[in-house]
DNA sequence: CGCTTGCTTGGAGTGCACTCCAGCGTTCTA
DNA sequence: TAGAACGCTGGAGTGCACTCCAAGCAAGCG
């Protein structure tokens, strides 16, 4: 039944789901998801993409994930929140997979992603302006009705 | 040929496009779409769906937008940035279309937008951290290669 | 042994937000 | 008055990021 278990719980709480029992450095998909958030589908999709390194299997082939394999769905997860495209992600695993001479390269990509990130942030606080604004509008508008009523 | 002409400009800039000519209050799809940066084909689809007051139009029936329409089309341009669903907009255009009475959910509506856009902003402050983390161990690395490759 | 639960695969399907097309009418400039 | 540029419509197509399906294998349990 593949259990979805929470299946991203859309309610506050802490960003990445469980935290991990430490000790352990083998978990199985269904475990990487109710850690992560992600659905198993999308843990083997992400895998067929690109977007994961090698992942461990068990004698019988089972995915077997590592600690460090739960850092880096906790990277990409933050890369997604930034609302970073698939594509480029999948472009910074194959930097990493390729080994240390694309250090440089890989510099460039988080700083651009950060250029973006901070106007990503620029761009929300002057929504939220917009959205106060608004909001004591309809506050007063509100009062206004209200004591319209008590007359 | 639809004039897209700068169809949203990545660079950055004024977030909505050019200042209007104020002083006039009549404006073609396409002036609307370069004042906005959407295409005239997006501004008919948001009619279509909904997510527009009604437009006037000439006596031929050409769109003819008014400075409140690009009010409220500023107003979506900025809710679009926080992520909200189009299907979302549509009900608070919906709201403001359905009269007075409808404050008090606009209201709400507002509130709520505006809670996630202050979690958004978390987020990606928390995000900006582990990017800035990352980042300097690429400074570092490269740091360390410079002086190896000098040695 | 049968049953349930969990995992495997390649490929097809979904939902969102556009994006474009064909075929036609209107408006502007030379 | 020709020709280019712009606008109209309903409907089809696109790209992204998942999301699901069917058929089958493997382990644990009463």
């Amino acid at each position: 039944m593949e259990t979805t278990g929470t299946p991203t719980d859309t309610c506050a709480g802490p960003p990445q789901g469980n935290r991990r029992p430490d000790g352990a450095d083998k978990y199985t998909i269904s475990e990487v998801a109710a850690l992560t958030g992600l659905t198993a589908h999308t843990l083997r999709w992400y895998e067929r993409i690109g977007l994961m390194p090698h992942i461990d299997r068990s004698h019988t082939g089972q995915r077997r994930y590592t600690n460090r394999d739960l850092d880096w769905l906790a990277l990409v997860g933050k890369l997604r929140l930034t609302g970073m495209p698939v594509a480029d992600m999948v472009r910074y695993a194959e930097l990493v997979r390729a080994g240390d001479h694309t250090y440089g390269e890989r510099f460039e990509l988080l700083q651009r992603t950060r250029e973006d990130v901070l106007s990503r942030i620029a761009e929300l606080q002057g929504t939220l302006a917009v959205l106060d604004r608004k909001i004591s509008f309809y506050a007063d508008a509100g009062r206004a009705l209200a004591s319209e009523r008590t007359r």
